[in-house]
RNA sequence: GCUGCAGUAGCUCAGUCGGUAGAGCAACUGAUUCGUAAUCAGUAGGUCGGGGGUUCGAUUCCUCUCUGCAGCACCA
């Protein structure tokens, strides 16, 4: 005599065992079609699950973020159905949901093709309009492996047979097609309305380079087709702030094939950088870093030394002269420690903070490249921290604030923190990593940031922080970091005299805020769609004349701009005005100033601004105040 | 690095079932002097990513290679 009880509050009493369909059917028609699963005490079951006992029942339908996922899960497995239709000696392998959809892997003699694609979704489409019921089974976990064996499905016999024995498990069916499946699954194929196949890839088995490499499919599916054409919209809109077209279409930067991963940056771009490197260098002198330059190309036994020759010698650019090798830098670190070493240092020294905007090279792999976002030339708003243990805190502290501070100004409220401690595999004592980890997230504390915990994902020299921007699409882009490290000091000699008149090694914070500029920028032309704010803008105001009787005027008006420090540039091309402003508002310029006759006359200029919009007339010096507030 | 796809004018792209290529925009020239997102006309522009092969003939077919794109793996 079960007594459900729904979200409600009310309760409804059965005189014998009842199935979450039943319960649905029971409140309302439209419910018990829209029925996709329940949820028996928090636990997702399907809607053909029996309840013989009181419990607390949700109906979840496609309203729900749950629902919304078991449909990618359910469209998931109605992808591997058809591809058995179609392919029937295709194997699957997995096929999980992820963010917007779901992905199926699955192992054939050859790649899917595009056309392929297109036979499975229409495929998909004819099996969903079916309405087959979809329907769970519990099997002996030995019995199932015996059975996928049997069908040729030797993945899926090898993941089972992962699973502990003894233990039951469950398969889903619908029609002739058998998956394993922990569930639950939408209660017909019926239920699947809004699907699309976006993308073939290839992908390894169980996520190892050794391994095989499977056929991936990836889906999108949502709970009706507006969701999906908002979703596909999406898709476009952030195409169209791809960095790597705004790029051109700006005339930022390019990269060719000659220097693959390494960027050729134009006038406008390199505005930006400079822009952005001037306020950095700006913040290092308001927080206490002294700033220097280190040699690009160094001997190779100075990277044996730090380790770096036998961990990453196939990512490191090499050269050689006159029988010495040298390796070009993919890291600051030991050129920072040279400077640190370069005379005798004393506990008054400490903290010393040395900063660079050092360019290094990583030779990526060819298939990691990826505009501005992954290179192989880069230059890192980098600095080291040489300090005592007892400074590690208020140095995280300061460094902490010095980054907030800094991704405001660049328009990013939202940041994430993420605290790795100690890996396995670690050097430094047990004491050392406790005092190391406490100082970090005493830090955080101190700052009020909430942060996750990775345990186990510090690197091997010590703990570290990272900083994840979310940027006006709701990306996550991972930039800032802050590492202790109390290994590479000591590989590499660096001692100060304590107080004690004891030398001691220094602990060293490699700490970044903005990562790579590359990388930085690329985030910002995105995060922006290339409206950049007027201090970062490479173009910050146009002056246009409507006739050639404005030309001089036109020209006063630009100079007397440049003069006070704007970037300025003066179109007075023989073109209708709407021509003009049509080239400056793609370009995105901030500002555009129109003078016609009655400007001229005035001694005025009438100002457009980025977007359309009308600020009227006024005079130059009005114009300059609101350029400067807008900055 | 792996799998798949792609590379044609400065840009976006069309085209050639093998007979050495075309549009729009941009550029250049001329006309137009026109007040808030495209004035008109004309001109010029390409060893069809690179090497090799098949062929009377290759941008097209084959092959190697480079680069890019998507994903996987990698990211000190």
């Amino acid at each position: 005599m079960p007594q459900i009880r729904l979200p409600d509050g009310s309760v409804r009493g059965f005189e014998h065992p009842v199935t979450v369909a039943e319960v649905a059917a029971g409140i309302g028609a439209g419910l018990a079609r829209a029925a996709l699963a329940g949820k028996v005490n928090g636990k997702l079951v399907d809607t053909a699950f029996r309840m013989d006992r009181d419990v607390e029942l949700a109906i979840i339908t496609d309203k729900d973020a749950e629902g919304v996922e078991l449909i990618r899960h359910s469209t998931a497995h109605l992808l591997a159905y058809a591809v058995k239709e179609l392919f029937p000696d295709a194997q699957v392998t997995i096929g999980p949901v992820i963010e917007d959809g779901f992905y199926y892997d699955f192992s054939y003699k050859r790649p899917f093709t595009p056309e392929d694609l297109a036979a499975i979704e229409k495929r998909m489409g004819e099996l969903a309009k079916k309405d087959i019921p979809v329907s769970r089974e519990e099997w002996d976990r030995d019995q199932a492996v015996s059975f996928f064996k049997s069908i040729g499905e030797h993945y899926k016999a090898e993941l089972i047979a992962a699973i502990p024995a003894g233990q039951t498990i469950s398969l889903y069916r619908e029609g002739d097609f058998v998956d394993l499946c922990r569930g639950p699954h939408v209660p017909s194929t019926g239920k699947l309305k809004a699907f699309k196949l976006m993308k073939l890839a290839g992908a390894y088995w169980r996520g190892d380079s050794r391994n095989e490499m499977l056929q991936r499919v990836y889906g999108t599916a949502w709970a009706n087709k507006d969701d999906l054409a908002a979703y596909l919209h999406r898709l476009e809109e952030a195409e169209k702030r791809d960095h790597r077209r705004l790029g051109k279409q700006l005339n930022l930067f390019h990269l060719q094939e000659e220097s693959p991963g390494m960027v050729f940056w134009h006038p406008h771009g390199w505005v930006l950088w400079q822009e952005i490197e001037q306020y950095m260098r700006r913040k290092f002198i308001e927080h206490g870093y002294l700033e220097v330059k280190t040699p690009t190309i160094m001997d190779h036994t100075l990277w044996e030394k730090s380790g770096h020759w036998d961990n990453y010698r196939e990512n490191m650019f090499v050269t050689a002269s006159e029988n010495r090798d040298y390796a070009v830098k993919p890291m600051n670190c030991p050129g920072h420690i040279q400077i640190f070493n370069n005379g005798l240092r004393s506990y008054r020294d400490l903290p010393m903070r040395i900063a660079e905007f050092g360019s290094c090279h990583r030779n990526e792999p060819s298939g990691a490249l990826h505009g501005l976002m992954r290179v192989r030339a880069f230059t890192q708003d980098d600095a080291h921290i040489f300090c005592s243990e007892g400074q590690i805190q208020s140095e995280v502290s300061a460094f902490i604030q010095m980054l907030q501070d800094v991704y405001a100004d660049f328009g990013f409220y939202d940041v994430l923190v993420k605290l790795s401690t100690r890996p396995e595999k670690r050097v430094g004592s047990d004491e050392s990593w406790d005092r190391a980890e406490t100082d970090l997230a005493a830090a955080l504390d101190q700052n009020g940031l909430k942060y996750d915990l990775q345990p186990g994902e510090g690197a091997f020299y010590g703990p570290k922080i990272e900083f994840t921007l979310k940027d006006s699409l709701g990306r996550l882009w991972q930039v800032g970091t802050i590492q202790l490290d109390f290994n590479l000091p000591v590989r590499l000699g660096a001692e100060f005299v304590d107080e004690d008149n004891t030398r001691k090694p220094p602990v060293m914070l490699h700490r970044a805020i903005l990562g790579s500029m590359e990388r930085f920028i690329g985030i910002l032309i995105e995060h922006y769609a290339g409206n950049f704010p007027t201090w970062l803008a490479p173009v910050q105001v146009v002056v246009m004349n409507i006739t050639d009787a404005q030309a001089k005027y036109a020209k006063e008006v630009a100079q007397a701009l440049k003069k006070q420090g704007f970037r300025v540039v003066s179109d007075l091309r023989n073109e209708k005005i709407t021509y003009k402003i049509r080239e400056h508002s793609m370009q995105r310029v901030p500002f555009q100033v129109v003078v016609g006759e009655k400007e001229r006359q005035e001694n005025k200029l009438a100002i457009r601004k980025r977007g359309g919009e009308d600020l009227g007339q006024m005079d130059l010096q009005a114009f300059v105040a609101k350029l400067r507030e807008s900055e």
